[in-house]
DNA sequence: GAGTGGTCTAGACCACTGT
DNA sequence: CAGTGGTCTAGACCACTCC
């Protein structure tokens, strides 16, 4: 086993023993580590970048390597979905008072901060197989970013996916400044007398590309939750596809599967 | 911007732009790399760093860098449990014709190998927060592998809980030689009178730790899912917890959500 | 044995943080 | 300004793969 390795090993026992406590710092590269591990900052800086790529250690520049504190969890669950759909036709004061993600996270509307980019686009091989529908065909792009007041950075990243002439029967909806609209989407889809049967979520996990981790400001030793959400409505056709981004060390997803009776 | 910083976004975007294929090789980092980009070796393998990192790129000692090809999607649905249930019930033979694994999978019984261990261990304060137990309470601890013929890692690695009072009804259920059990745990549980009324499943995603990469054989670049689900019978009463940790790479979720219709 | 990546050294110099 | 991490060099030597 490398050098670099046993004393990652070693560092990680040290760790979780709780020689260092969640947000404490570690002794400095040079001259600490250095001289109790008897060797050069190279080797000493590889094993903190095995801890730090497990998400196990902060690295600070200027300031030290931090024990990494677990961060607080968005929790977003299936039964947003239904929760979502009994409010589509409720009165728009009613509709107003919260959304979807406010109901998951326990936040206020003045908690959270919401951007809306519109663009109509054409529609890729993967997205008009999943419509069912030609390549080219035009659609309505929506990017979504959300986030906490407090923060900087945010923790959901959403692409929304429509087809245009489906939604231009209400040119509301192909205006940005109507967002966030209140009852979501599937208020949205009523005014054009879409109803909802059911939602299919893919999830997939992976480390970050450049960009998302630019975009989430996500440190090292993060990964992200890429899900993305087909809504299908009562004739079984596609009618939204949303591809969610979410921070895996910032979100828990919860699905309840209820099952028939004997 | 960082020199390596640089040198990784250049081999990123030639990736990209498809100079090399997926499964391609490229350039040696000596002499190649460190020549084309005016450089010493460090600097090149700290830009390789990066593209490994992030799962564009694996690197092979003694071989060189490759452009990592996407791996096959093993796909798991939230109507496997359904699935299972309805199969609970029904004859011995009909039962052993397949499992939830191989439902999802597509592949059959001899496709895949299996191993089961068990023991007998104490409930600590999440397990016992989640079944609504005192921290201590007896609990029979599964651990299961699911691993293709052909492949050493396994693909799935899971973590089964249930109450030892609860299943010592049934001697044969703490014998894990009668693994893999035809019908699964529904079956198990129906053998001492349990029926299920709902599956909630808790998700996140994180980089694996050192242990996880060693036994599910992930390479750098590699996110783990890690997946709770809570089995809950018709009593309101949690008789399951089953930890399931799965390889981001090489896993695709997807949960189905049933609206009511207005 | 040739080709290629992995580990490690010793040290210079830059960049960021907080006093 | 002192303390600390980030980048980079030039080169030695080891380990793995494949012919």
């Amino acid at each position: 086993m490398a050098k670099y390795e046993k004393i990652a090993d070693d560092l990680r026992i040290r760790i979780r023993a709780g020689e260092w406590l969640p947000g404490g710092k570690l002794p400095s590269e040079t001259p600490d580590l250095t001289g109790h591990y008897k060797t050069s900052l190279p080797t000493i800086r590889q094993a903190l970048g095995v801890l730090a790529a497990e998400g196990v250690v902060d690295k600070v520049h200027g300031r030290g390597n931090f024990v990494r504190k677990p961060r607080k969890l968005v929790v977003r669950t299936n039964q947003r979905h239904q929760w979502e759909k009994d409010r589509a036709r409720l009165s728009d004061t009613t509709r107003r008072e919260t959304g979807a993600t406010e109901h998951d996270t326990g936040l206020t509307v003045s908690d959270l901060v919401f951007s809306a980019d519109f663009q109509k686009v054409e529609a890729n091989e993967d997205l008009a197989h999943v419509f069912g529908v030609a390549p080219g065909t035009q659609l309505l792009e929506r990017i979504y970013r959300t986030r906490y007041q407090e923060e900087d950075a945010p923790f959901n990243l959403s692409h929304s996916y429509l087809v245009y002439d489906v939604v231009k029967a209400n040119p509301e909806l192909l205006d940005p400044s109507t967002e966030p609209w209140p009852g979501g989407t599937q208020n949205q889809l009523f005014t054009i007398g879409i109803e909802l049967d059911r939602i299919d979520e893919h999830l997939t996990a992976r480390p970050p590309t450049a960009e998302e981790a630019e975009e989430l400001g996500l440190r090292a030793g993060v990964s992200v939750i890429v899900l993305r959400k087909v809504s299908i409505d009562t004739g079984g056709r596609v009618v939204e596809v949303s591809d969610v981004t979410l921070p895996g060390d910032r979100t828990e997803l919860v699905f309840t599967t209820p099952l028939n009776r004997w």
